[in-house]
This record gives C-alpha cells, structure tokens and sequence, in this order.
DNA sequence: CTGAAAGCGCTAACAG
DNA sequence: CTGTTAGCGCTTTCAG
C-alpha cells in the first residue's frame, strides 16, 4: 500500500508532482515524469480512491435508483447504466426502491454523505422539491423512463402517448373490434401517458366505453387479475393492449387458463419490449422501447454532465416502435 | 454542510466527543450527549461518509460481483444481497463480470482502491491467487453458488449433485425411459456437479450412453442449440434435464418449434427455480435453490465478517427442492 | 515547470 | 468521561 508520499520520495520530487502526473493535469516536464511513473511502477502505486474523494469531491461512483432489479426492464436498464460508466471508469451503485418514496428519499442522503458523483434515477417520479435539493447540493441528475417533462433535470424517456396509439392501431388493423387496455399504477408518468394514448385512439369508435379501461399493477399478478375483471364485464373483448409486457404476459397466462386462445379469441399486445415477450408462447407482440439505449444514454449524459462537459438539460425522447409476433397474428391475416 | 467541528464549536465540546456520540462509542456524559444532539440537529449536521472512510478504513459499501443482472437468476440474488445490506446500513456496487476473468480482475482492483468493505462474488469461479489476496488485504469474501468447496473463503452453495439426481429420479417416476442432459460451462462448478449428479444417476441404465449429455452455454439459446443437436442423436429421446432454468426454457422452446409435444413426447425439467418456470406454457418442472435466501445469507455472513461477529469461514450448503409441475406431468399419470 | 503547505472531515490513540 | 492531537492519502492554491 504505497503512498504518494512514497512515490515522490522514490522519485525525488513532491507529491504535487505526482499528483500532477497521476491526474495529467499541470505541466510535468517530460523527464520528471518518466521518473514519477517508474517509481509508480516499481512500488505498485494505486491512487487510494477515498482519499481522492475526500479531496476533490469527486468519488467515480454513480448510483442508480430503481424500483426493483427483479423487473427485467430495469435489469436491462441497470446492466447498459453499468457498461456505460464502466467505460468511463465509473462504478455504479444499485438502489431498489420499491417506488416508495421513502426508500427513495433515504437513498439520496446517503448517496449525498458518500459523494456520490450523480444520480440516474428511473424510479417512481421524485418531487420537485428533490430535484431541486439535488440541484442545490449540485448533484447532477438525469431521470429515466418516468418523468414528467417539465422537471428541471435531463430527461430520457420514450413515445408512450405515440406508442399506445400505434398499439390501438395495429390491433385494429388484425381485425380487433373492441380493444381493452389493462393500465399502470397512475402515479407513474409512463403508466398515465399509455392509458392517455390509448383513450385518444379509441374514443372515436361506438365500442368504446371506459370499463374497458381495467387498473394492473405494471407487475404479472396485476395483468392476470386484470384479465379475470375485464371479461366478467366484456367477455365479447377481442382484443388488449397492456400498459406493459409483464401485465401482457400476465394476461396471457390468465387467457390461457380461461381456455381462450390467443391470438384467435383474443389479442394481446404489451408495450417495453423486454426478452420475456419472445420466449413466450405464443410470443408477444409489443411497442418497444430502446431500453439499454435509454439506459446507456442516461448514463453518458450523466457523466457527462459531472465532466461538465455538458451544461443545459438535455430532454430526450427516443422512439418505439411496434414488433408484431404472433400475440396478434389472427387466422384471418394468414 | 456543517461538520464535526461546527457541532463541537456549537456544543462546547471537542469533536472527539461529538465523534464518539455519533459512533455510540467511548462514554459520554448524558448530559453532554444531549447538547451535542441538538447541535446536530440544529445545524443539520450529517457525518461525511467519505471523510469517515479515509479515517477508519471502513466505507459501509460492499460490492456484489456476478456474471449478468439481466439474468434473472442473479438478478434475484443481487435483490437479495441489496435488501439484506440496506438493512445493515450498507450500500451496494453492481458488477457485471459477464463471467470474464479480466473484468472481475479489473473490479476487484477497483474496489480495493475504494476501500470497499467485502466482496460478494457470483461469478466464474476466482483464483486461489485472488482469494489469497483478498486476505492479504484484508477483505472478507463471499462466494455464491458457484465455488468448489475447498476455497479458503465463505461459501453459500446447495447441492447441486443431489439436486440433478433428484431431478433424474423424478423423471423416471413420470416415465421417461431415455433421459438427457444439456450441461453448463464446465468451468463453472455448479454445472460441472450437476453434470456429475446426472451422469450418477443414470450411468447404471442401458439406455444410457456420452452422447445423451450436450453442451448448453447457460443460457437461453445454448438450451435450444442443444435440443437441435440432440435428437439429431437421439430422437427417441423422452426426458431432458436441464442444467439450469434458462436453458430449460430454451430447450421448451425448441421443442414447440419442432412441434414436439410437452410432457407427453418430452418431459423437461430444469433447474434453479427462477421465476421464469412458472411463467412458461407448460410450467416449468424445476429443482428450486432457494435463490433470495442464498442472498440474503451471504449478505449477512459477509457483514458479520466486516463487523467482525464472525472470524471461521462458513460453508453453508442450502438444500434444494424439487417443483414438479407440467412440464413433466405425463398422460399417463393423470 | 515544481514544491510547500494547507486543508478535505473524520477517527482513534493517548493523556488527563 | 473528555479534550488534544496526529494522522488517513490525496488535491490544490500559491509562490517561486
């Protein structure tokens, strides 16, 4: 465990200098630092990383705060969060939130105690008032997948409002003629911008009626439970679309063990894209998002913003786009 | 962002005790504890967790290291290892390893640097070397599911042999007369003793012969790679055993393409007992590990060995279970 | 281009 | 029970 100050002994200069030529940073004639480097060499230097963090505040670590890893989307996300601030020698820390606020708020302060350099946050939608203590502690932020655009941080986030509406169409167009939707839990900006979309779509048409709008969770149980609602109400639906692919993939399992088929009696389209919707059988068409782009972008704005290289909010919004498998696929189309 | 010396100055105190009040260590007054109380709150007063880590060496972070958090498998885990190290007031670093020595190499580098407080490794099996290094430095370790039993380290493991041969019986019990297997990496332990547990099981029957044991990569696809290159082999075969879940789904999806009907041309059984088996179409007959508990148990051993309650190495060897579902539930047992 | 020195904010002997 | 005082190992002015 060698120290600066070892090196520069070894090396006869000042641990300014070592530090200049660790950091690359200042001017270092080109023979003073050959020396400092072999002396690094020779006795295994390692910059210690606390005490760097104590001294210029920044620590290389990230954290990201999600509602829960087990969720394939957001293991998706967290993985590409990881791979990008690999890259840039960042370590990233991982929070489960639980969408509970609490959690959420107790997460801050301690990632605030250990300098965390920023924060990606792809949980449930964080008060103005949080944002606006991240900003004050100068903590860069960018918020992913769920987030009103209004907030005062950079954005990442996708077409939901587009994408439920493309969902809409595509099944009427696999000859549906009356289109449930399962939706999210409202207080998630995603969940309430899908179930907006898919309103937009279908209230022109005379089936329309809003007990075809049935509340889900964004988890399986909630697609299934959905489902078992939904057809003691509409047991003539010939077609849904859920908020996302888990419910989607709940849906399917509840249609299964009614002894409805798929996509014969009943279409299903689910909306994220995550793996889960290929392996199932019948594989699930779905609007899907970029999510290892979304998460990766996250991250590269982030650290870019603790570069500095980057000063304004950046809010994007990256397309989705509709995979037709056979969730939808009706005899009729053959 | 007050510091220790401004709760001393406001208290009347010197830090040392305001030190020691925040560590509930080293007597203090009452009295004088509550004056420094209410200076701490007063100012809002937060102790800096990095200051406190260059200090005492202790950072409250561990690090969990495992192939793939897309995984399901080790995504679970990691939620297991999060949620126990919340509760102990630590925090978590994510790596990915992509079961890669480099980079499991390059993180533990990394860590180091960090002052990290220990290790939980659910990657490819490390060097002797890295363990031996990881005690010279001091920093405990855990490993996760896979780990030959010889390491001088903590393991937390089930039993694999047992497990596959289990699943070898129960296979038999519903009929099957020709049973393969798809086996892991076999750098990997885990698939290596399950591949030895199966080979036990089986070795005394006619039927058997090498060629019923293919290779899968642990993954989706190696499952249906290795469904294709079995019946080439052997199409009369009528049970497979699968190393792991995940090829397992692989393997059922293959067969749907091929139109092989589950359980009652094939019956499949996996194992782990991630949550993907239930969702399938059959569900999925699996040998279960109890995957949280396995986290939450390492989590905990490891920060009994920071905190230092515990000094010996723990083995634990968890038992497994078997999860008998559709998948080989033949007609004839009906 | 290089060095001296003052911290960063806290912990942990050691003395009292 | 409490205060003094060294550091922990590195960064960063400020002179030179």
């Amino acid at each position: 465990m060698a120290t600066i100050r070892d090196v520069a002994k070894l090396a006869g200069v000042s641990v300014a200098t070592v530090s200049r030529v660790i950091n690359k940073n200042g001017y270092v004639n080109q023979g003073t630092e050959q020396k400092v480097r072999k002396a690094i060499q020779q006795l295994h230097f390692e910059p210690n990383a606390v005490a760097r963090g104590l001294a210029s505040k920044r620590t290389g670590t990230i954290a990201v705060i999600l509602p829960d890893i087990t969720n394939p989307f957001f293991a998706e996300m967290a993985r590409a969060v990881e791979d990008e601030a690999r890259k840039h020698g960042f370590t990233v820390i991982l929070c489960n939130s639980d969408d509970q606020g609490a959690k959420e708020k107790t997460y801050i302060e301690v990632l605030k105690k250990k300098y965390i350099d920023g924060i990606i946050f792809a949980s449930q939608t964080l008060g103005k008032e949080d944002v606006a203590q991240m900003k004050k502690h100068n903590i860069p932020l960018v918020v992913l997948d769920r987030a009103p655009s209004e907030e005062d941080c950079s954005i990442v986030r996708s077409q939901n409002s587009m994408g439920a509406q493309v969902a809409v169409r595509h099944l009427l167009e696999t000859g549906c003629r009356k289109i449930a939707h399962i939706y999210g839990p409202q207080e998630i900006t995603t969940a309430k911008e899908r179930l907006l979309g898919y309103e937009h779509a279908v209230k022109g048409f005379d089936w329309f009626t809003p007990t075809l709008m049935v509340p889900g969770n964004f988890r399986l149980d909630g697609g299934m439970k959905a489902v078992e609602l939904l057809l003691e109400q509409h047991p003539d639906v010939d077609g849904i679309f859920a908020g996302n692919d888990l419910m989607a993939v709940g849906a399917l399992k509840a249609l299964h063990r009614l002894g409805i088929r798929v996509p014969d009696q009943i279409a299903v389209c689910g909306f994220d894209g995550i793996y889960l919707t290929e392996i199932m059988e019948p594989e699930l068409t779905t609007v899907a998002q970029p999510i290892y782009e979304m998460g990766s972008l996250a991250a590269e704005i982030l650290i870019q913003k603790i570069n500095g290289t980057l000063q304004e909010n950046q809010v994007c919004e990256l397309e989705v786009s509709l995979i037709a498998r056979n969730s939808t696929r009706r005899e009729r189309m053959k």
